[in-house]
DNA sequence: ATTGCTTAGTGATATAATTAACTTACTCTA
DNA sequence: TAGAGTAAGTTAATTATATCACTAAGCAAT
């Protein structure tokens, strides 16, 4: 089995040119080259064809890409041929606001259990489904076979959180606390640090200094 | 003026040290090795050295770094040792997460002022700021020299609202809305594509096909 | 068909970032 | 105060990533 190495900024990339495919596929236009996606996207059109060119052959070369076929393909490299069972702890503001983000659903991403140990949430419905203790997490997560955890939990217990739905038999975790969490390799794990976000700006907005 | 180019994944490294250096500050311990940096967030010891070195000598050799003294330089490396002014437009679930999102304020970030076209939220007060109508976003945000603007409105509307800010003279935005936007180079800006997130994970996951 | 134009695919080159290895400096002990 | 041990700082090597420039392939017009 082929395992050449796929740069990360390559699959971020394929993200964003598959969500403006959606957009170009919608205004009816049926073919689009490398140049016009660069543009589109804010890269240079040869960073387009070397992003392709590690997963295969799309395109007509002096014609450029059907549209359709291309986000099709692009679509199928990032595993979003089929939907994912998603599930979320957490119904602070951020799950809250998590919970009922549009784009995931768009993309393939179903919640399909929601999680809190707060009393008062417990048993009510957000979004379709309804919120169960964190003490069922285990059992339902497994018993659901999902795929994907998102901890929107505080950072003292988003530890106690992964260590659950690594045993329960996630493949992924997206971690929205801040901190570091461990979690076996066979584990995929990605976090989102909205503060890491912020200072990246201010360093950039003083960055003279050095 | 030197102008040494720093890689991006300096800055964002040196902001999970500053988090790791806040929670071993309370721990009350005085000396700390590149090593012992490297193990808390899990990266190698070279590393840590390297991304300290681009600004300074913060350490002493065969003892290591004083707490404290190495948390104050990464702060004001980040441009930390300042408060921030931050706006906030669109105030949706995840607006409103990101309003009483405490992080923000913890590192300096403070949002004061928000704004939303719903005549429904407009006039209501949240987390003690008032929310105002987006007509009154350039004026608002010139007048109280606001220096970052979160942008948290529906892909359709965010490149509208990126213009605004640019003409109010900000020098951050942090954009959630799906998309790319265009400002110009004087004005920093990064996206947060929550779904990027999870389809880099579904990428990983599905990854031994490559 | 031939020519010119366009654009994908690709190998070579350049740049950037990380890792490793080495050098210097400080502390502590005998 | 000499020597062993430790850890920062720094230079060199390696690896990874992005850019460039070329080649090949298809299309359109004559």
């Amino acid at each position: 089995m082929k395992t050449l190495k796929i740069p990360e900024a390559t699959i971020i990339r394929l993200s964003v040119y598959s969500r403006y495919l959606t957009e170009v596929d919608r205004k009816g236009i049926i073919t689009i080259s490398s140049g016009e996606v660069a543009e589109g996207v804010g890269v240079s059109p040869a960073q387009v064809r070397k992003d392709l060119a590690y997963f295969g052959e799309f395109g007509t070369r002096g014609v450029g890409y059907n549209v359709k076929d291309l986000h099709r393909h692009i679509l199928k490299i990032l595993g979003l041929a089929q939907d994912w069972s998603v599930t979320l702890i957490g119904l602070g503001n951020l799950g809250l606001a998590l919970n009922s983000y549009k784009g995931f659903r768009e993309r393939g991403f179903i919640i399909t259990s929601v999680f809190d140990n707060d009393p008062q949430k417990v048993g009510t419905i957000v979004n379709g489904v309804e919120v169960m203790p964190i003490e069922q997490l285990e059992e339902i997560v497994a018993a659901n076979k999902t795929q994907i955890g998102i901890i929107a939990v505080p950072s003292a217990v988003a530890q106690d959180i992964a260590d659950k739905l690594v045993v329960s038999g996630v493949k992924a975790i997206l971690n929205f606390a801040p901190g570091v969490l461990n979690v076996p390799p066979e584990v995929e794990l990605r976090n989102v640090d909205l503060a890491v976000n912020l200072e990246v700006l201010t360093f950039n907005v003083g960055a003279q200094r050095f």
